[in-house]
DNA sequence: CATCCACCTTCCAACGGTTGGAAGGTCAAT
DNA sequence: ATTGACCTTCCAACCGTTGGAAGGTGGATG
């Protein structure tokens, strides 16, 4: 399989397979004798587990340990739910961050008129020092 | 002024500061003569304007804007408001995003064992195509 | 006056994750 | 023989911030 098959079969970009092999979240491909990239269906499974893990909202870095523990079939499951649970709790924590400033801002835009008059309580907010 | 102390006023590093500058956000600096940068009080406000806009989420693009619409007194608040409104909008979107991961991760953490046997359901997750 | 230190200057590069382009090689079909 | 679809590598851009290097300036000390 050439690299726009493995692209097409896995949802991952050809650029960005190049990219990720580059990086070292993916082993580096085998080559044909024109030096094209080979792949097997093991390496199209690679390339969803990537896709997936990114879709949940891990980081590189994270992928590339959930990668290895994947790999090791000796791991054991607690570390894979520690970096999970690692990962909730950050994104828990930017929610919050994104709910308290929806919140100031809704506030905000519902004391402005919204009509040609200048004034407006969102930039004598912004403007304001806290 | 220099900009080291302005960068106290402020709340903005220096570095920052003449980032800021560079990429257009702030007017350029006045000038010493051994080529410092001069600030003014009205300076270090735009300053914090700035800062507060970035506490509240708004990208670089928008807070030049806002910027100028706050220092444009002939401004609508129409206009305020519906860039407002929008960002708002965005960060809801995003909330969004981050709440189904975390409900997702929740629950195949949640019928992951945790200790030392290899079996997790997150891994078989991530491992699946869907 | 020399020296020191804190400050200032500009320029260049990195982070993460992805996308784009340029310039060129390869392969199959027409 | 030429086209066109694919592949290769390398380099740069996006966003916002931070860091370092290499050098100039200002004011206080010895």
């Amino acid at each position: 399989m050439k690299i726009g098959e493995a692209a097409k079969e896995s949802g991952v970009n050809a650029k960005l397979i190049r990219h990720y092999e580059s990086i070292g979240i993916i082993p580096k491909a085998a080559r044909s004798e024109a030096g094209y990239r080979k792949y097997s269906e093991a390496d199209v499974h690679i390339l969803k587990f990537v896709k997936r893990s990114r879709a949940l909202g891990f980081s590189m870095k994270e992928i590339k340990k959930l990668v290895g523990l994947w790999r090791n079939k000796s791991r054991a499951s607690l570390e894979v739910k520690n970096l999970a649970l690692k990962h909730v709790e950050e994104m828990e924590n930017k929610i919050q961050e994104l709910q308290d400033m929806v919140r100031t801002l809704r506030h905000l835009a519902k004391n402005c008129h919204g009509d040609s008059r200048p004034d407006c309580p969102i930039l004598e907010d912004l403007a304001t020092s806290r």
